[in-house]
DNA sequence: CTAAACTGGAGGAAATCTCTCCACTAGAAG
DNA sequence: CTTCTAGTGGAGAGATTTCCTCCAGTTTAG
């Protein structure tokens, strides 16, 4: 394949992802080759569907998650509560609202194959990961692995520009907000577990 | 006025709201009319344009929000706990989603007009109730009502089928979590005054 | 420099959406 | 019950959007 090629196939899934995470998965695949600077005739030679297309939306998303949760089982267990804000902020940057909200429909047909197997190693990954959370008490015992990146992807679900500007940081409160509630809520099974009723 | 065309009349900004709550504002029209089970004609006669219609779904949310809102604020003083909780659960049953999320690019032109000033008393109407809501420690001093309605929509906004079956119960805990997080910030801030560093 | 890989975007086909028109249906007044 | 008229439904023309192919021309690698 050559260079500038395999340049442009990078670029088409890096717009793709934007705009998937923007407006969902059901943006005119022109405007996807237009954004990504491309004619839309190496769109289609580069991606067979639509659901090519988001199939690898999906797997760069996931490839991210995952990287981003080894990263943060590293740094655990020498800084547990900052390593667990820093890896929530990570997941904020990640454009999971585009991977649950936008791409599921188009990747439920996609059960078994490729996405359906890297969705498995990811939440593996988070899963371990939150084995040492819970044991520092930041989540409670039932957090688990699905719910939290499900969660992250509907509290940064992108809002339109009029709700942004109305409530500007809104969701770094939020997620601040969600950050104590867990850890409330973890705080209040210890104390259970220490005097038990 | 004929009785059966009100009836209908209602039917279609019922069946609009539905509709723009879960799909967006951007929904087709004949579909509105189609799930209203009335034909196009009726639609297009009861209001002039797209705007007219979503102006109609807004104004409709916002005086469900400001009656949910006077309730809760006299219920308050004889149990702040319970009301409290009661009224973010209503909240969550009110298609703030479609308001802030949906109506906002159709409603951004009617900066001025009914759709503002219901807006503005609809606010006026949860800010006073906060005031009584913040004076029983349940959420920080710099928690405002858009802030709080803004977000409650985000958190509600419908999820795709897939999510919802991946993570079910999920928008109720997160909403368990969201006032567990503000109830742990209000405790903060009341600690901090009687112990001032 | 040459061959082969690769490109852009015009444009036809297909789908979708908007909105009008008018023959008809069914409330309401007497 | 009859009559008058407000109100109805849905076909379909026209406008818009999206999809996808085709090929003359450009760019890279060797």
């Amino acid at each position: 394949m050559r260079a500038d090629a395999a340049r442009r196939r990078v670029a088409l899934v890096r717009e793709a992802r934007r705009l998937f995470a923007e407006n969902g998965s059901d943006v005119a695949l022109d405007a996807v080759a237009e954004g990504a600077g491309v004619g839309i005739a190496t769109l289609y030679r580069n991606f067979e569907s639509r659901a090519a297309l988001v199939e690898q939306v999906g797997l760069a998303i996931l490839a991210d998650l995952r990287s981003a949760t080894t990263q943060a089982a590293a740094d655990l267990p020498r800084n547990p509560g900052h390593a667990w804000r820093a890896y929530v902020d990570q997941l904020v940057a990640l454009d999971l609202g585009a991977l649950t909200a936008a791409l599921s429909p188009d990747l439920a047909g996609a059960l078994h194959g490729p996405v359906s197997d890297a969705q498995q190693l990811s939440l593996a990954a988070v899963e371990s990961l939150l084995v040492g959370v819970r044991a520092a008490g930041l989540v409670p015992a039932d957090l688990g692995a699905l719910e939290l990146v499900v969660a992250v992807g509907i509290v940064t679900r992108p809002q339109p520009e009029a709700v942004r500007q109305a409530a500007p940081h809104l969701v770094d409160r939020l997620v601040d907000v969600l950050l104590a509630g867990l850890l409330a809520r973890a705080g209040v099974e210890a104390a259970a577990r220490v005097r038990p009723t």
